[in-house]
DNA sequence: ATGTACGAAATCGTATACGATCCATCATGG
DNA sequence: CCATGATGGATCGTATACGATTTCGTACAT
């Protein structure tokens, strides 16, 4: 049909890749949720594109976890269980822990200045209780942290890792009430710590204890046992 | 093609995934070098499939970082520079690290007895001059040491990591000549470590020192600094 | 009533077709 | 001689078509 249509400027992105980013907007923001089944066609009738590109973006969202594939059967968005959330938390912990360090030492004052910023913007959510925007604001302190990060691969993986997550609900920290005033506090101690130039293994740790502390409130909720690491 | 012949019993696996698994094999091993160019058609042709199925695999291939792709232009053999290997090789260290702390304590004696049995034809591979059966033995011994992680994901990026590095010449330790030696030795320590039931945190640094260690001989013979962590 | 066999509908996997885009080559003018 | 624009071929992107597979409802036998 858009062939038919020469008028076309030429799209400055591909079918596929806008049918991908509709559908990650859509499972990240939650409107998708999981089990939800993703028909080929239904999805590029709606669309507007043939089930081609369609198909090609739900094969780039199941390699990042946001979709599972069957074959001869369809797609469906990721479901969530205590075991999936344990794994990507963790694996999260790791990646973003390195990412955060090698970022560090190109932190300037502007960032630190704005997470700080962020950071009292994210103790009056508390106040507030304003959950939703507490993640976004939450999102945003820690991309400043890990967004320096010279090493592509790494940030990449940190990337999809936040993408994950934020399919799921249990991300929110709706779950885990007391955690997230801890969390601000947290959040003081690394600004602190980058801010004084600390060893860059010190960071890791600390940016993955903080991660790996949200985890193991949620483990400890649902009498399972914390994270090895 | 294959729709006109009722004959099949049904394809065991898709014709995306051979074309898959084909093509990540003539990366990894070798025989596609960095930089060839994937033209759809031919392989289409080669393979005895229609462009489709190529395609898809292509896509997957490219999610994994085995080929570049560029709109309206195609996919080639991902080239590999210093930077590109630093950066694998950083992300391998601290991914490898965690997957081997984490499979730590289900590591059973078996499994050092024959990581031991390795180590020594590793010895042996040295003293004969073997580069190529080297790399493949160090393969085994790392995968026996990172086989028993539990996290899933985690375990899935260090096999991406290793066939992003099996896809480059450098990642053999023909380039870092004295490297090898000593590589065999601290796997006889880091046997050692994980033998004697130490604690996590230290098995996982001593993994990544491992990796690290010989991503910077090869950062030293450049002469370019060492990577941050 | 329950389990099994069969058939139809839904959906996927892949082939084919064709317009759209890029790149190299060559002609043309300065 | 070099810059610039036109032209053709190679290749990609996507629509459409259809066989293959799974799933689910229904009828039948036990």
């Amino acid at each position: 049909m858009s062939t038919l249509t020469p008028a076309g400027p030429a799209a400055a992105v591909s079918k596929s890749e806008q049918a991908y980013e509709t559908l990650k907007e859509r499972i990240t923001s939650g409107s998708l949720v999981p089990g939800y089944r993703l028909v080929l066609s239904t999805i590029a009738d709606e669309l507007g594109f043939s089930v081609v590109p369609v198909r090609e973006a739900l094969r780039r969202l199941e390699a990042e976890g946001l979709v599972t594939f069957e074959r001869n059967v369809g797609a469906t968005v990721a479901g969530v269980d205590a075991m999936l959330y344990l794994h990507t938390m963790q694996t999260l912990s790791v990646i973003e822990g390195a990412a955060t360090a090698l970022a560090a030492p190109l932190i300037t004052a502007e960032d630190i200045t704005r997470a700080r910023y962020l950071n009292r913007e994210l103790r009056a959510c508390l106040e507030n209780f304003e959950p939703a925007r507490f993640s976004r604001i939450n999102n945003d302190f820690h991309a400043i942290l890990y967004g320096h990060c010279p090493n592509p691969h790494i940030l990449d993986l940190v990337h999809r890792g936040w993408n994950r997550l934020s399919a799921m609900r249990a991300s929110t920290f709706d779950l885990v009430p007391g955690r997230a005033r801890q969390s601000v506090e947290e959040h003081e101690k690394l600004l602190a710590l980058i801010e004084s130039g600390a060893d860059l293994h010190e960071i890791e740790m600390a940016a993955r204890a903080h991660r790996t502390a949200t985890l193991n409130a949620y483990m400890a909720q649902q009498n399972q046992p914390p994270s090895a690491i």
